[in-house]
DNA sequence: CGTTTCGACTCAGAAAAATCCTT
DNA sequence: TAAGGATTTTTCTGAGTCGAAAC
């Protein structure tokens, strides 16, 4: 594909050029030419009957393995800044609070979440039902079910409910510590531990304060819930679609899916050929299938108009509700998120997170998905399994006649709820619990204190990697250059994908092509001369890296440190540079909190630019600057060309050792070409405004995903910084365990 | 064993919803 | 004060990672 622009590169420097990395192909452009391959796309039935594996999992892996207790030494600082820590869970608290005030009683939903730590330990469910189920008639189930006795004496060993550790919850300084959850904490679980004279403070689940028992293959001991809720059946307005100018009344299936359709008119999705045709397929599909003598036969024909508008009047109408409809929607959700919306583990009870299998619609996928546009089938209750503990009661099959599609005792995982994906089989979707649950939270400190072991060994394996970029063996020489990928510009590691998948790089699925000289990042000169010797001889879409796997690399980085992998870059990289930028800003104390803030987000952005998203940036502005050079040489090519000499063009060789293509000596041609270029020119302006907005999305991923939230706690204590300046709401619930570090605290 | 597939889990980015801000 | 637009938060699910089982 025309991508080629390759510029050579100014080799002058030590620090040359740069070898940029896009994490993104151009999409294949002649994806249209691929006819696309049939799906059955909805209609499979339940034809799973392949002896699922599955059943394995069961099998008591606790006897064998048990992986080596990894000693995650995350021993918090118990109750070290107790002070501290009331203050500032307690303005965590206090905000949710304030939010409710208005609508006391019913408040639940909203503030619920602070609830979720109360200890409910004792309610247990008296009815020990072993599992009862009706068994569903699934061939699976029975099968695994037996095959395999789930690790129940594993669980039974474990120390039964430990009682939550009641953390002095001490001076609470208090930003008034509304009332709110009384309402309904009162109907329910009235578990407030009043702590000497203090007022009653709600208790919060502290799990990070509990002694670790180190295993973290364990995930609970009891785990009930409610299942998971089924999005509502379809109704068939009736409203037509018109085909070739005629109104054709479609079957309710077919209905149903031009509904899908018409809710993307207006979007961008209409732009991708691959989108409207896959969507197109299905639905012609289902009509010759529904109706025999069925006449749709060509998109264009086909008018959707009537449904798009009848889309958006009931958008308008649901806009225009009444007060009263308005509030008895809400009550509704409101009942199906105390149904739905908790779990309780181990005693306590935690938030669930997205309990509403999938709905049915059409498969969007990023970019230029090949399956775009296909149709996601209704999940049924047969498609789920679910995961509870043994004794705990299973939840009645929310949809009449229909059963489960198996249960399972699984408590070496921390799903809730299971079913397989209806567009890529071979991909498994889950209910999970809450970010602010403990299993996630565990997990998560887990994969800080990971990248903070890095920080002892870093130095060493930078020296490794450093030494093996001489080495003789190309294939330590390509792990050694992919690690300096990965390590400088936190590319991500590269797994292996299909066709089937929408086409993005990491590092280890590098090709050729993707390797462009710009002068946007700096890059070692052994690196830059290992990059040019691993393209040699190969094709733009040859791999880059043949002989590595991520499997090899991340082998070879467990060996130089446990529980070290290729991301564990991203996160260690991260934090470590916001640390130092943080550090680097000198603050006085006289600065307000507004100016201090602004320190900080300098200091994130200048991480950010250490992460490498500016340097997609400076890309584009890069190719936009290559694509104008080649513009202009076109165009004084083309000039000569007119008149008549043909320039000579000499064979020159680029860096990779390619030939150089010539330009076409046809005028006719070359302004194709040009106009071509224009065109990419355009686009790609186009995408990096795009980019520049997403600038501080990428931001709050970070904040999310890589940072490790003490550090900012530390520095928000240390500068006498409100929490809640730093950290939103959604954070703060999501690192409770980060709040309680000193200011002196460090990465 | 080495390689491929599967399963579980994290992360990313788009869309939807909620909130805030302006006119 | 409402409309409506912009901004922020939340939800949702697609896209990755990576260990382990299967081949």
């Amino acid at each position: 594909m025309e991508s080629t622009v390759e510029t050579p590169m100014p080799m002058e420097t030590d620090k040359a050029s740069v070898p940029v990395v896009k994490e993104e192909t151009i999409a294949q452009p002649d994806s249209a030419a691929v006819e696309i391959k049939e799906e059955p796309s909805a209609a499979k039935p339940a034809a799973e009957e392949k002896p699922t594996t599955k059943r394995k999992r069961q099998e008591d892996k606790s006897p064998a393995k048990k992986p080596a207790p990894k000693k995650t030494n995350n021993k918090r600082r118990i109750g070290s800044s107790s002070s501290d820590s009331s203050s500032s869970s307690s303005s965590d608290s206090s905000d949710s609070s304030s939010s409710d005030s208005s609508s006391s009683s019913s408040s639940d939903s909203s503030d619920s979440d602070s609830d979720d730590d109360k200890p409910i330990a004792k309610r247990k469910k008296a009815e020990p039902k072993k599992t009862p189920t009706k068994k569903t008639p699934t061939k699976k189930t029975p099968a695994k079910k037996k095959s395999e006795p789930t690790p129940k004496k594993e669980a039974a060993k474990k120390t039964p409910k430990k009682e939550p550790v009641k953390a002095a919850k001490e001076s609470t300084p208090k930003k008034r510590s509304v009332k709110k959850e009384d309402g309904e904490a009162g109907t329910e679980t009235p578990v407030k531990k009043k702590r000497g004279k203090q007022e009653e403070e709600e208790e919060q689940y502290k799990w990070w304060l509990e002694s670790d028992k180190e295993d973290d293959s364990v995930k609970w001991t009891s785990l009930e819930h409610n299942g998971v809720l089924f999005p509502p059946a379809y109704e068939p307005h009736g409203v037509q679609l018109i085909y070739d100018g005629k109104p054709v009344k479609l079957p309710a299936e077919a209905e149903e899916m031009a509904t899908y359709f018409s809710q993307y008119l207006e979007t961008d999705h209409m732009k991708k050929p691959q989108f409207k045709k896959n969507f197109f397929k299905a639905f012609k599909d289902i009509l010759s299938e529904k109706d025999k003598n069925n006449k749709i036969s060509k998109f264009d024909l086909c008018d959707f108009s009537l449904i798009q508008k009848h889309l958006k009047d009931k958008k308008e109408e649901r806009k225009n509700r009444t007060k009263e409809e308005k509030d008895k929607e809400k009550l509704e959700k409101e009942m199906i998120t105390k149904k739905y919306g908790w779990a309780i583990v181990d005693g306590h009870k935690q938030k669930v997170g997205n309990y509403l299998v999938e709905p049915p619609g059409l498969f969007l996928g990023r970019g230029d998905h090949p399956k775009a546009g296909i149709p996601k089938r209704r999940l049924m209750p047969e498609d789920v399994t679910l995961n509870l503990s043994e004794g705990a009661k299973v939840p009645e099959c929310p949809i009449a006649g229909h059963e489960w599609g198996g249960i399972v005792h699984n408590n070496n995982v921390g799903w809730l709820a299971t079913w397989k994906d209806s567009i890529k089989p071979e991909a498994i979707k889950y209910v999970w619990l809450g970010a602010n649950s403990r299993v996630k939270g565990k997990s998560d400190i887990k994969k800080f204190s990971t990248a903070q072991n890095l920080k002892k060994h870093i130095k060493e394996i930078r020296e490794t990697y450093t030494k093996e970029m001489k080495d003789e063996d190309d294939k330590i020489k390509q792990r050694a250059t992919a690690l300096w990928i990965i390590d400088h510009l936190a590319l991500r590691a590269g797994n292996e994908k299909d066709d089937e998948s929408a086409d993005t790089v990491g590092c280890c699925s590098l090709r050729v092509e993707h390797i462009k000289y710009y002068n946007v990042v700096k890059v070692d000169k052994q690196v830059f001369k290992n990059l040019k010797h691993f393209q040699k001889g190969k094709e733009p879409s040859d791999e880059l890296f043949d002989q590595l796997s991520t499997n090899y690399v991340n082998a070879h980085l467990k060996g130089m440190m446990e529980g070290l992998t290729a991301k564990v870059f991203r996160t260690y990289n991260a934090s470590i540079t916001l640390e130092k930028e943080l550090a680097n800003m000198k603050m006085t104390d006289d600065m307000s909190v507004e100016e201090k803030m602004i320190m900080y987000n300098r200091a994130n952005r200048e991480k950010s630019v250490a992460k490498g998203h500016d340097a997609q940036m400076g890309k584009l502005d890069t190719v936009i600057k290559e694509l104008e050079e080649q513009k202009k040489k076109l165009q004084a090519h083309l000039k000569a060309v007119k008149k008549g000499k043909i320039p000579e063009q000499p064979d020159e060789e680029t860096e990779d050792g390619k030939k150089k293509k010539k330009m076409p000596d046809d005028p006719a041609k070359i302004e194709k070409q040009i106009s071509l270029i224009d065109e990419r020119i355009a686009k790609t302006e186009h995408k990096k405004t795009e980019k520049d907005d997403l600038k501080t999305v990428s931001l709050t991923t970070s904040k999310i995903n890589y940072i490790d939230p003490r550090i900012s706690v530390a520095w928000a204590k240390a500068n006498d910084v409100p929490i809640d300046r730093i950290f939103n709401k959604t954070l703060r619930a999501k690192f409770p365990w980060a709040m309680d570090v000193d200011a002196d605290w460090r990465f």
